[in-house]
RNA sequence: GGGGGCGUAGCUCAGUUUGGUUAGAGCACUCGACUGUCACUCGAGAGGUCGCGGGUUCGAGCCCCGUCGCUCCCGCCA
């Protein structure tokens, strides 16, 4: 192929197919950059080794146009070669040009223009193919293929089996909005398309297929992000008679081999947290430990003080936390207003702020403080510590989005770090503060720590689960948890969550209890988020540049065109009528 | 569901603050010139539903109301 042509094919007699990225026409002689996928070669056309005619042609091709060139692979002079290209030690002396698909003038350019911003996406999606011509979408997506690559490598060693589950599927009532299919023999009954393939690969271990994993596609009918698509892909694994730290280590490996696919080598074991550690240090369940700004607990330095916003929120069963951030003594009260906005959008009712200059604390609530508390502070000079008082419900998040600001202005999230992280013992269940209702944190299917129901069997608040996250920089890459085998725990946690009918549980989730009776292993498993993984290691901003046909966030295909309305007769096939919106 | 940004030539944008004659630039496109370019260069030309609809006004790209599209965020995403 063109692109990859290099000096030592210097002297090949070479026919090339590609596309016309560029072309200079000097006037009897003329130069076509060609492109394919592996890059862009330079062809030249001069009187010299090219006959008239041929000449004539290649000055009338226009741009994307695909062409099947003949020629020689020469060695340019050393003052002609052009360091930029990887072909740029040769180029193409052609000696026969064939139009073989003419192209209509671009509707977005796919070579860079001059200023080299890229053309709106909605343009970009549009012309979708004009698009993923362009070599940083097409590299994009070579890279996605290599990585899809190297999880099957990886886990086809380690034994594991790649088997299908169904598009077609049941609706499941918690979670996100399902995507429905009608059904055209059964009127009035749907299928619907997975949110994730969870609990046929549970039924799988069931089935004694006991390492099972798939690049599986996920539908979620939910609003759309940067981040987030209608339609997502995910590495989903599951193992039977195994542990956490057999998945953990299993996870690890694969993290390993994706991380090094792109050229990063990646330190192995991930350092642990758990979750509750994790919220006490850093307010959040995935935090960035790609720089400190730690939370610490200031009550008892708070506790003596005469302020009664905070002896409030102390009275009510709170705490005073907050965050020290060094160099941030001279930032301006607008400066520090700003995080306090940022505080009280997380639900913060304010933002204690004090600072030390000289020796000295200052700040409106620097009086309220005797000698001791203010040593009790800790702080240094120059160092501005931001507090928040009231329940770790309220703080933890407001300090989490405080302590991301503070780290954005001073400088301190560096893209070139990676901090792996696995974040263990989440809590099984949270809590609606105003309902009491309970909320799985992971799923409805994620085992509960024994211990803590044997030490708190009223309480499943206080259960820990046996869920684990898997967080880089921030981010969360997947997630798993060992799973409940025993039916009749299972029922339990369905109860717990609000089913507590047997019918009802038997008619939603019948054939995860039916697989879990007919004699279930213990196992477990994992699941990653492969787009945004590919995502990450593409270095693109957005999953739409690592999915070939993303939808916008409004969830539309435009280049498709879809979704889009049908016959009235396919309606009535369907056993469906549909309805303007009010 | 809510909030912010954007929408002017095929593409990227200026023009909107303060309404006023014929809406501009660069690139792309068409034609012409050019024998070593590689973001070729030079000359000429063509190209506009100022997203769409309504309103105010003697007059709207510009002001007002509505609406559509793209995008970022909050809610949402077990």
């Amino acid at each position: 192929m063109g692109g990859a042509l290099r000096r030592r094919d210097a002297g090949t007699v070479v026919t090339l197919g590609g596309w016309v990225h560029r072309s200079r026409d000097l006037g009897g002689l003329v130069f076509l950059d060609l492109r394919d996928r592996e890059g862009v070669v330079q062809v030249s056309f001069n009187p010299e080794w090219t006959s008239a005619d041929v000449i004539a042609q290649a000055a009338d091709v226009g741009v994307e146009s695909v062409v099947m060139v003949e020629g020689v692979v020469a060695e340019r002079p050393v003052e002609m070669r052009n360091k930029d290209l990887g072909t740029g030690e040769i180029e193409v002396r052609a000696t026969a040009i064939r139009v073989v698909g003419p192209a209509t003038t671009p509707a977005i350019p796919v070579a860079p223009a001059k200023d080299g911003k890229p053309p709106a996406e909605e343009l970009r999606l549009r012309h979708r193919v004009l698009d993923l011509r362009r070599p940083e979408l097409a590299r994009n997506l070579q890279l996605r293929h290599r990585l899809m690559q190297v999880t099957r490598g990886y886990l086809n060693d380690e034994g594991y089996l790649e088997i299908e589950t169904p598009i077609l599927t049941k609706p499941t009532p918690e979670g996100a909005r399902d995507f429905l299919v009608p059904s055209r023999m059964h009127p009035g009954e749907f299928f619907a398309l997975p949110q994730s393939p969870q609990i046929y690969k549970q039924l799988f271990m069931c089935c004694g297929l006991d390492r099972y994993y798939q690049i599986a596609r996920c539908f979620r009918d939910e609003d759309l992000r940067a981040d987030r698509q209608l339609e997502f892909t995910q590495i989903d694994i599951e193992a039977s008679f195994i542990g956490r730290e057999d998945i953990l280590a299993m996870a690890e490996g694969l993290v390993a081999a994706l991380w090094l696919e792109a050229g990063h080598a990646v330190e192995l074991p991930f350092p642990r947290m758990t979750y509750a550690e994790a919220m006490e240090r850093f307010g959040c369940d995935r935090p960035d430990l790609r720089y400190d700004l730690e939370i610490t607990d200031l009550t008892s330095a708070f506790g003596r003080s005469e302020s009664a916003i905070i002896q409030q929120a102390l009275a009510a069963g709170g705490r005073v936390r907050g965050i020290r951030v060094p160099g941030a003594a001279g930032w301006s009260r607008k400066q520090v207003d700003e995080l306090e906005a940022i505080a009280k959008g997380a639900g913060a009712g304010g933002l204690v702020r004090l600072k030390q200059v000289d020796g000295k604390v200052e700040g409106p609530l620097a009086k309220f403080l005797d000698e001791g508390a203010q040593r009790a502070l800790g702080l240094a000079d120059g160092e501005l510590l931001l507090a928040v008082a009231g329940p770790d419900r309220v703080s933890s998040p407001a300090l989490d989005r405080v302590r991301q600001e503070c780290a954005e202005r001073l400088g301190l999230v560096d893209d070139g770090v990676r901090r792996f992280l696995w974040v263990l013992d989440f809590p099984m269940f949270l809590q609606d503060p105003d309902s009491g209702a309970l909320a799985a944190v992971h799923h409805p299917f994620t085992a509960p720590n024994a211990e803590d129901m044997a030490a708190h069997p009223g309480d499943p608040s206080r259960w820990r689960a046996l869920a684990y996250d898997c967080v880089l920089n921030g981010m969360e890459l997947g997630g798993g948890s060992i799973r409940t085998s025993d039916p009749a725990v299972q029922s339990r946690m369905f109860t717990l969550l609000g089913i507590p009918d047997a019918a009802e549980q038997e008619r939603r989730f019948g054939f995860l209890l039916e697989g879990l009776r007919a004699g279930a292993p213990p196992h477990g498993g994992i699941a990653f988020g492969f787009d945004r993984i590919a995502m990450l290691l593409a270095g693109a901003a957005s999953l739409r540049d690592v999915i070939a046909f993303p939808k916008t966030t409004a969830a539309r295909a435009l280049f498709e065109g879809a979704p889009s309305r049908v016959p009235d007769e396919d309606l009535k096939e369907l056993h469906l009528r549909t309805r303007d919106p009010e």
